[in-house]
DNA sequence: AATTATTATCGTAATATTACAATATTAAAC
DNA sequence: GTTTAATATTGTAATATTACGATAATAATT
């Protein structure tokens, strides 16, 4: 035992999880972050304002990219890296639905 | 090494990041969308519409509560669970922010 | 082609998560 | 007070995550 049973859930629910667990630690937070005010959007850029070894860094932009949050382009010899919004949008939805259901129920806590 | 280094990321940072992290499991997801539509929200209905075994439920009630997403209120030897909205709404505003940032950018990628 | 700069991968140790059986706790019902 | 029902906790095995040093891969520069 240990491993998620994904096959259990449905695939909306698999596909939030997923997008909740990529932002689910404050470096790729803070990652996102940056990568928001950014003009320059530069893998080493990020490794310099993160506290954190430049293989970690890496290890944490491929998480935020296999989860489809960002995606990176080849710009010469460096990597340009961007936030794909609508994987944002897609966790946004499931919070506004959330909330439009608890309009339906009566408050029991 | 193996432990996140929180006390390098702002308080802000941390805090959206443990929020997801609590969203980051399918059965969190699944619990939050049925608590979102029960009228009654009995920790036991929730046993029986996940595929989980109790003590596996109970955690991840804990995990969604320690988060701050959910409180229970005790109904007699029973305990009910509700959503907290203001939790939810704080990564709201994560992505609300991210997304107003992106807008003044150009976009690289 | 050798050097330099940038990013990714590999290997691995420390830690955390996931899941469940067994057991404990709590409160109602009898 | 004993039984029953609902939930929590403990213990533990399997797995995943986090972090980083060492190294590889890639592409521009010299």
């Amino acid at each position: 035992m240990g491993a998620t049973k994904t096959e259990h859930y449905t695939n909306s629910q698999n596909e939030v999880a997923t997008l909740a667990k990529a932002l689910g630690h404050p470096a790729r937070i803070a990652i996102l972050e940056y990568l928001a005010i950014a003009d320059k959007c530069i893998c080493g850029d990020i490794v310099n304002e993160l506290p954190l070894a430049q293989p970690t860094v890496s290890q944490h932009l491929k998480e935020l990219k296999n989860a489809g949050l960002i995606k990176g382009s080849i710009e010469g010899n460096a990597i340009c890296y961007c936030i794909n919004e609508d994987a944002l949008q897609k966790l946004k939805k499931f919070i506004d639905q959330i909330s439009t259901d608890l309009l339906k129920i009566k408050t029991c806590c």
